[in-house]
DNA sequence: ATGAAAGCGCTAACAT
DNA sequence: ATGTTAGCGCTTTCAT
């Protein structure tokens, strides 16, 4: 039987309420008596049970995340960043992979409520109004990462994607090519799809390149789909030079379809991924990439959250971290 | 504010018994009333608090896991298994990424204990005294995935390693490979590290190969790692021929050496790697692999940590799953 | 079949 | 400075 707050409170010869106030404002009790406590406390390992602070303080110290998928690399760096400032707030972190599933997501916040998390992460994926309203019926204060919404009001911290598709296709188009496609995500509700065919399509016309900005071929969010995308693409476009790819995983897709039909990476054509995931330097050939600061966007994100929970409200509602370029070897001047 | 028992019970004209009786032996209470109530509870969308069933309960039905890095995709596959069977048993599942912190682990613990989850899963690190005393002085009950105890009684599931290397090596030898060497972990608490050595020497031995048995590095768990393990290996065995890895990851730092080598990989030297993540498919070249069935790996710990919860112990204590090989592309006859 | 009331472990207001 | 007690939301006797 775990021990309980009676326990101490008999072992230390003191009354119950002694033993709560040298856990919750112990320079209000005796040096003597808090000693005694602290003792008895440790040799009972004694621990306040949760639940009845819960009822109390209405409050779990527990953070629910959503994110659409655990396998892919992206999720993991964010993931790192998230659990490193739930530590230094003392929050505990619920990651519930939904594999991009509806049903699945919304059970999710089910149970969110009912466990009674002080507040939600919302990875990736868009806020449809059934997501919004469910979260909003249930009064779970949430914010959202790589993505945002401006149909609701809700914190988000983001990378600008238009700006980070812009930077990668207006580095290929100074390499010199001047056949350029894209890989773009083809999930109705990918958040970051349409801002990075923006990206695209302004580095193309600023370059007077805008007769390729119909070269988009979309995937959704594997490798496998990617490869695919690439025989399709190369086939529509064979001469393309380039490929501006939205996710290092499609990167990964391109060249491996590439390999496959022997044609050089960088040599014959050159590809940018998008994310700089862990894999993306391991890859052959290292991929060049727009890096986004995973780690801080996840650490972001739960300081925000904490932030709404402890003030009510937050600072600045669509927050934008800085992505960079990151040049590796699967790029070459044409 | 949430609704609690006592809305519902007023708005549907009943005591708060009533209620808790419609939501835990509805077959005691009247049709009507029960209509009435569950009418109500749609309304107020009502749910139980937690922390109120917790207390009287002494349950949370949360697990929680120790995961020594969730980075590494390996681990994201024995996740989604995981995920999948606390939702069919209805448990929540409380990730905790260790990043092979000692202290950062039984920090975790801590925290596992005072949110009172019903019983925790360690992951792939060596069960030490300090962690177990720790557990065990919690009485909070465990099992350990692609890991196993003997020095304790603890349930375990995990892969063949032993077996699993030996099939690897002996793959290499019936290709016609006579000089083969290994990358291990040089992670002294790893526990899939020794037998992995025995499955390697045991195939050299079985071939008269045991000449070779000596040719291993050690790597800690990262790419780069291996890939600094590589130039090693290849600088005092020159004449190696083929490499079996003990990770994946691992085989991906080897062939990446091997290619800033210009040697190629598989028609100068063969690699195999070990565990078959997600990526090993995705690599130039496909990786020939000893694969884990992590996802099933993932799901059996929850319905045996579920089956000790449940009935307080345990049919097998330690449970192996089936590995296999698969063979892709970076391997070749000799 | 239903309601009243005790009690789970804790905090905080109230007494002393 | 310390103890006594009400009450957080629920389940479960115990009456009726």
């Amino acid at each position: 039987m775990k021990p309980t707050i009676r326990d101490v409170a008999k072992r230390a010869g003191v009354s119950i309420s002694t033993v709560s106030r040298v856990m919750n404002a112990p320079d209000t009790v005796t040096e003597d008596k808090r000693l005694r406590v602290l003792e008895a406390i440790e040799e009972l390992k004694y621990q306040p049970n949760s639940f009845a602070r819960g009822l109390i303080y209405r409050k779990s110290y527990t953070l629910g995340l959503l994110i659409p998928d655990i396998e892919n690399l992206y999720y993991a760096g964010i993931i790192r960043g998230m659990q490193d400032a739930c530590i230094k707030l003392g929050y505990s972190l619920m990651i519930c992979n939904t594999d991009r599933d509806e049903g699945r997501l919304l059970a999710y916040i089910d149970a969110f409520h009912e466990k009674q998390v002080d507040g939600v992460i919302f990875a990736s994926d868009k806020l449809i109004p059934e997501y919004y309203e469910k979260l909003a019926g249930y009064r779970i204060p949430f914010v959202l990462v790589s993505s945002h919404s401006y149909e609701y009001e809700v914190p988000s911290v983001e990378v600008d994607d238009e700006a980070g598709a812009y930077d990668a296709v207006k580095f290929l188009i100074e390499l010199g090519h001047r056949k350029i496609a894209m890989i773009g995500f083809n999930d109705p509700n990918s958040v970051a799809g349409p801002p990075r065919c923006r990206g695209f399509a302004r580095a193309l016309a600023e370059a007077g390149l805008e007769h390729n900005s119909g070269n988009i071929v979309f995937a959704s969010h594997r490798f496998e789909h990617a490869y695919d995308a690439a025989r399709e693409l190369f086939a529509k476009y064979p001469d393309t030079t380039a490929v501006f790819c939205v996710a290092d995983e499609f990167a990964m897709g391109v060249i491996s379809y590439l390999k496959d039909r022997s044609i050089l990476v960088p040599g014959q054509v050159s590809v940018v991924g998008f994310d700089n995931v862990r894999m993306a330097g391991m890859f052959i050939p290292k991929l060049t990439t727009i890096a986004q600061p995973m780690y801080e966007m996840g650490y972001r994100s739960v300081e925000k959250l904490h932030e709404l929970l402890a003030t009510g409200r937050v600072q600045v509602t669509r927050e934008r971290l800085q992505h960079r370029l990151i040049v590796r070897e699967s790029t070459r001047e044409k």
